[in-house]
DNA sequence: CTTCTGTGCATTACACATCT
DNA sequence: AGATGTGTAATGCACAGAAG
């Protein structure tokens, strides 16, 4: 394949929202032709087609050969450079959008693991040459492009082998495990959902889940899910046309008085108190950083309120 | 009151390095 | 090459405390 360099024209309408190709291209680098380290504003996916370079991050370093590549993730310090001997050959596609994150995680690529393995080389060296080949036509060239990214995407989803290769890192594989159970929370929250059933899910003994999550979150399973559904709770409480008991129902309290109990124990106050500090005008204190917060991760404050026992937290 | 959850300690399984 | 030691991941058992 010809070396080649394609990048969306500034001036270009573009509607797909979900997911923008931003430039794409291939290169025989020269020997220890370097970039970075630097930040990018997008995604952007290399794959080695020979040679071989080394990509790294602000906590590790990986050596990549044929049949490799890495991602740069948007405000990740990275770098990359070819080797001096074996300079690598390789291809990039750069995008974002509002689904990129989501597909990404479908093929196992997040700014933790960053970087995969196919077994499909031929399918994602025919996909790259496709794009050079698209890049020379005029009237369809965006589509054409926008369809090869997902084919790319696709690819690289469908690549067993790059789950594998994931897995296979050591650290990262606990990670992906508590990821998992994140998940498991955050799309079973409003149902009644039992830690085990968590575990049975994520394919680890309870136990041990627990104590892995507890390690990476700094809340123990319970409490994360306590702590979520609260939040989602406080985020409700600005509807004034939801019940007390209709909010603690959709956060997965088949029990109202249980919800104000759990409610209380986190925030400090019941939910009526908390509803009229909304309305009261009083929203820099307790309302406002809770409910963006904690979707993320791990919130601090919690876990120390909790800490001491039956006696209500001072959150 | 029953069930669930979290935790300490012990054990097993496996990978890897070193020694004979 | 096989035996042995070491470190780590994962699980099992038992128990106390909290949740439901």
């Amino acid at each position: 394949m010809p070396d080649f360099k394609y990048m969306l024209p500034h001036n270009q309408f573009y509607p797909y929202e979900d997911l923008k190709l931003y430039y794409c291209g291939s290169e025989q680098c020269q020997p220890g032709h370097s970039w970075g380290p630097a930040l990018k504003d997008h995604y952007k996916i290399h794959y080695v087609h020979s040679g071989k370079g080394t990509f790294r991050t602000a906590s590790q370093t990986y050596v990549l050969t044929q049949g490799q590549g890495f991602l740069i993730s948007p405000d990740v310090l990275s770098s990359y450079q070819a080797d001096a001997q074996e300079p690598w050959t390789y291809s990039w596609v750069a995008f974002q959008g509002t689904n990129a994150d989501w597909i990404l995680q479908r093929a196992g690529l997040t700014p933790v693991q960053p970087i995969f393995q196919t077994a499909q080389q031929e399918a994602i060296s025919l996909c790259f040459q496709q794009m050079f080949q698209a890049s020379l036509t005029q009237k369809s060239r965006d589509l054409r492009l926008l369809s090869l990214l997902y084919t790319f995407l696709s690819i690289l989803i469908e690549d067993t082998s790059n789950e594998a290769y994931a897995e296979g890192i050591g650290a990262n594989r606990q990670q992906l495990y508590v990821a998992k159970a994140v998940e498991f929370i955050e799309t079973n929250y409003s149902r009644s959902m039992s830690i085990a059933e968590m575990a049975d899910e994520v394919g680890l003994e309870r136990k041990y889940l627990t104590r892995l999550f507890k390690a990476s979150t700094g809340l123990s399973p319970q409490l994360y899910v306590i702590d979520y559904r609260i939040s989602k709770a406080c985020e409700w409480m600005a509807n004034p046309l939801l019940s007390i008991t209709e909010i603690a129902y959709s956060v997965g309290y088949k029990d109202p008085l249980l919800f104000s109990k759990m409610f209380k124990k986190m925030k400090g106050i019941s939910p009526s108190q908390y509803r009229s500090t909304l309305s009261g005008g009083t929203s820099g204190g307790t309302s406002g950083g809770t409910s963006g917060g904690t979707s993320g991760g791990t919130s601090g404050g919690t876990s120390g309120g909790t800490s001491g026992g039956t006696s209500g937290g001072s959150v």
